[in-house]
DNA sequence: ACTATTTGATTGATAATGACTGATTTAGAT
DNA sequence: ATCTAAATCAGTCATTATCAATCAAATAGT
């Protein structure tokens, strides 16, 4: 794994994340894993410790008794960055003129909001802050919110509001991300009061197709979304397992590789 | 990619898509892609964060803790500035702990709303996307959107889903723009689907509070939206003229100077 | 044609880094 | 318990990268 940062402040905040995962850091990790003098690291540990966000102990540092709850959405943005946006203007080369899409939340269908841009005579459904944001001005686009209640974590808008908003609409396409996808059990979510929202999108799109990175494929999470035949379509990338791919071919499901 | 050529502010705004896709941009970086030299992407890069965009550090820039997604910019943000503020911050000063709140479209509802970021134990309610964007990860604030399809000159959301979504909920405030004031029509506007839509967040609100700076007063325009009588406070400036307030008061309505 | 703004180059100043030093702590052996 | 060797540490210093400030050229706006 590339570890690319931009500055110490930077670098300080990567640590954090990785102490936050291995509970504790030694000094020698640290140079390793970023390519740094082992005077940089002390630093960098002296530095946070004394802003009180790790224990400093002799040969590295521990992590906090109470340690500060972590940031849900901002991390895995950067994850996979390249083939998102990939994925998400092969998603949205499906989009015709004159057809009316529905896009869900994550970063993926994020990327294809904004390759959607600049298109023209199209109308957007979403239930998604960030994609009402990235297509907000676009010419000769019309963009129809779901409200609801904000969800903080992924900036879209859950519940009884956007479910009956979306009883009042349909569209052609449906763009949605997933959290994992496995032959066995389709697609899962693990935020159970999302997944009531996402059921009945699953319901207003003629044709769903699924926008889904290689690190998506053979998992699963908790709460069961809907089967595999009930998607029409798989937007990925190169790095799926092909094996994965042609058994979901064979249950009917196009496949589209970016 | 070859953007050849593009404005500075537009610039900027392509350098928060980016630094929200990789959480993280080098100055180095911001040089190659838009083909500028290290002095002006340091500008760019301290003007957004002067802005409160990014967390500009030493080498580049990283994305804030809780960074709202990006959002579009608003142009005639400038006008009467000084006293929208004012005006906003004592409109939100009316909100008690606990309320519901329902916030309308316009500037200096806005500004009401960014006054309220950083209050606590607050539902607010609203139709305009900048008021979301401007609470969006605001502590102890549930924040409800009512949907709609957006209308691009306010960034707010109107019409048959917006309408549906007001008869299922209440507030105990509205704090609402207008285009004018007069002693004769009231609140009058000028785009008739909004006033639709407009009428039923009168109903919503148990008290109608109005936003007016002093250049609202003594003007109508074409759509009749509701009588002085059915409002029950105005926050204004002190350029208002007073007798034209004393005339206001004389019908009931009470008046915040800011 | 003129002015205001934006841009790029240059500068000295500042911060970050890595190598080095001697001091301190730890662990193991006696 | 005491000693010793290795590891870790805090501090200093030179080097490098980055920065803020300045100014002239280029560009946009009127």
């Amino acid at each position: 794994m590339e570890t690319s940062f931009v500055s110490g402040t930077d670098r300080q905040q990567q640590i954090l994340q990785q102490l936050e995962r291995q509970q504790r850091l030694s000094v020698a990790d640290i140079c390793g894993t970023f390519n740094i003098s082992e005077a940089t690291a002390r630093r960098d540990l002296e530095s946070l410790a004394s802003q009180g966000q790790l224990r400093r102990v002799r040969g590295g540092a521990i992590v906090l008794v109470q340690a500060p709850p972590e940031q849900p959405i901002l991390q895995r943005q950067s994850e996979q960055t390249e083939e998102k946006v990939r994925i998400g203007q092969a998603a949205a080369a499906l989009v015709q003129p004159g057809e009316t899409v529905f896009l869900g939340s994550g970063t993926t269908v994020l990327e294809a909001a904004r390759a959607l841009r600049g298109r023209r005579d199209l109308t957007v459904l979403t239930n998604s802050m960030p994609v009402v944001n990235a297509l907000a001005g676009a010419e000769d686009i019309t963009i129809i919110c779901l409200g609801g209640m904000l969800r903080e974590s992924e900036f879209s808008f859950i519940g009884h509001i956007t479910e009956q908003a979306l009883t009042e609409v349909r569209a052609d396409k449906a763009l949605i991300g997933t959290r994992a996808i496995s032959l066995e059990y389709g697609l899962t979510s693990e935020y159970l009061p999302e997944t009531m929202t996402d059921r009945l999108i699953l319901k207003v799109g003629q044709e769903i197709v699924v926008l889904a990175d290689h690190t998506k494929f053979g998992r699963a999470a908790t709460v069961r979304l809907a089967p595999l035949e009930s998607i029409h379509t798989i937007v990925t990338d190169q790095q799926t397992p092909p094996d994965f791919l042609a058994a979901v071919r064979a249950r009917g499901v196009q496949v589209v590789l970016s």
